[in-house]
DNA sequence: GTGAAAGCGCTAACAG
DNA sequence: CTGTTAGCGCTTTCAC
């Protein structure tokens, strides 16, 4: 069989013995120049690369994948949802690759996906990745009651403990009970006698989290734990939890657990007669793009997607490229506070009492962050 | 050197050798199997299967893709940002593959990149793609003028008209003039004498789409067209052009190029005294999560992303498979507006004048959609 | 229906 | 510093 009616692919792509010939060199020292390895002198290197450049070579990756037991990529298991969340962290992580030299592979997996994430997983082994990332994983109902998924390659999970077994499993972005903490406190140095909680999907470690921090935090002042209103992170369910809220005259502060649902929150309050923040204060989370423009400007806390991808992305990369050495430690990404308008001393209270004030004001992260010109409201461009 | 002592990847990983040696056949038999090809006893086949699953046998796509030529996957090249619209369009692209056995490979281009689109599939065609999908692109500044990129596989481009040149260039989701024009009609249709725009970022072909769509319904109905407001997308640039818009008397009613930057917009008018949609009406783009949620409600057009998508993937796919056949034709996505309550007749006329009101009427398309429940802004669940 | 042989284009080991 | 020799694990071609 003649050159050029190869199987397959391009016909007429040059291989790298194309290049060594035209270079007049071997066809290994046109690897050597591509795989930047050293002990190659500036003028065989000079002329390798202009060969290629001549001919339009490019590495045939599949045959590098193959000869090297090494595909370059990670492949990343995600909510297929264009929640905030979920999709902010994979921007984050595509961010964080380039210039690690991986490629990026992306699978999704739906609620109530029969396959679950062990499936998207699973898929992602066929495709032979080098690592693999979980972002945000949910709990699954499983008929055999584990996931018996063996995986030989390390694994970051973003946003959750490990559920997995795999030789290395990282975790990273998992600290968000202490973001709730400070939107609790928050609410509980205005003044606040306590604090309901609109919840995510129990589902969600990330909603898990958020409420854990929250009743940490109630229980830590001795206060009283309220009744959990859950809802499905969507503002509609935000909507349905205001309307049951907004009869109860004891709600005074409500910490959501993400900002779509605090917006319909707030809506449903609002249509109740009762207003935001002067008669109920609602903290969100997230800070998505339009929290500070909706009305009244949301307080919420950011979460820090790209730090926590970039820094989970270092680790996974370190894990996958020095197998045997120690993973590299995690660090606690940033913890904020954006206080808009949407909070507020509760109302039948012309001063909030010295003692909660002292109480909150002593609290680690309390008002952290209330940077200046977002601290009123008053929408100017939010991070 | 031994089986096991192997290079790279698990060396206990079985192959598709040891399957057949267990399986009592040949290798070719076992990749006879696992292609699904035809002229496989039953019986052979069910032996091969049993020791596939035995060993725990994955099949190597490196050597796979080495020997065929094709790497069965598709790479994507999308805006690096969370934006509602470039990530709802990924996770439609991910949805639609998931049925084809194409895997999906991401890489992110962002405004401001040096390499640009150009780069990014470049990149794409580096790790060897059979398929290439191009996500809302935008113009970019070349400083040779034009991508001389030599594309040897087909592209589709979603939400524009092709700027590469590839042997197959297919197109889908190029229609948001359509929908802007929906828009314009539904304002006009309420007796407002004109609308005025707030565009997005013009190097934004999805941007001027709509821009278009507005200016030549206007035009079409003899109206006066009002200098164009050019903001970022973000509800920040909303919110400034808002804050013009609103020392403006003849403002009466607004189409906003998207979402974020009509809640922005509402803002700013709501702060400046004009109150929406009593003073001024004001149409978004999208349909976000939360839009049936803002105060007022949103009325917006909502965008498919998922039907576009899905469309979209299908020609690509036949281009693929079949590179000599006539791609598939397009098929025009659904349009259609969610009317809520950020629109009303303009102010100073008790009922809109009649004349306005048939032009409008006898327009196809105006009021298109207008559904039920959502009508009077009552918040339900949106899809 | 099934098998044997021959690569796909590259990297790994070792020799110079 | 550079070249030679073997494969990586599949699919393809062609024979049986």
């Amino acid at each position: 069989m003649t050159r050029g009616t190869g199987r397959g692919g391009n016909p007429a792509a040059p291989r790298s013995v194309d290049v060594a010939r035209l270079a007049g060199v071997s066809q290994k020292t046109v690897s050597r120049v591509f795989n930047d390895e050293q002990y190659v002198s500036a003028d065989v290197r000079r002329r390798v690369l202009e060969a290629a450049e001549e001919l339009g070579y490019r590495r045939n990756n599949a045959a590098r994948a193959l000869a090297s037991g090494r595909t370059r990529s990670i492949g990343v298991v995600t909510l297929g949802t264009a929640l905030y969340g979920p999709a902010s962290l994979l921007m984050g992580v595509e961010r964080a690759l380039r210039d690690t030299g991986y490629a990026l592979r992306v699978v999704n997996t739906m609620e109530g996906d029969p396959a679950g994430i062990a499936g998207a997983v699973d898929s992602l082994l066929d495709q032979g990745v080098d690592g693999i990332v979980i972002s945000e994983p949910i709990d699954e109902q499983k008929t055999d009651g584990g996931v018996a998924l063996r995986v030989d390659v390390p694994v970051l999970v973003l946003g959750a403990p490990s559920p997995v077994g795999a030789p290395t499993v990282l975790t990273a972005g998992d600290g968000a009970d202490l973001m709730a903490r400070i939107a609790t406190e928050h609410l509980l140095s205005l003044g606040h006698v306590t604090v309901h909680h609109l919840a995510g999907p129990q589902r969600w470690y990330a909603a898990r989290d958020r409420l854990d921090g929250w009743r940490t935090t109630l229980a830590a002042h001795g206060r009283a734990v309220p009744a959990v209103v859950e809802g499905d992170w969507s503002a509609a369910s935000g909507y349905a939890a205001g309307r049951l809220l907004a009869s109860d005259a004891a709600v005074t502060a409500v910490f959501a657990a993400n900002d779509d649902m605090a917006i319909g929150l707030i809506r449903a309050l609002t249509e109740a007669g009762r207003r935001v923040p002067e008669d109920v204060s609602v903290v969100g989370f997230d800070d998505i793009p339009v929290a500070a423009y909706v009305t009244p400007p949301l307080t919420t806390v950011p979460q820090p997607f790209d730090a926590v991808a970039q820094e989970g992305l270092k680790r996974l990369v370190h894990a996958i490229e020095n197998p045997h050495a120690d993973p590299l430690p995690a660090s606690d990404p940033p913890v904020d506070l954006l206080v808009r308008s949407s909070t507020a001393p509760p109302p039948n209270r012309t001063t909030p009492a010295r003692g909660e004030r002292s109480a909150a004001t002593n609290s680690p992260g309390a008002d952290t962050g209330a940077t200046g010109p977002q601290a009123n409201g008053g929408p100017s461009t939010p991070h």
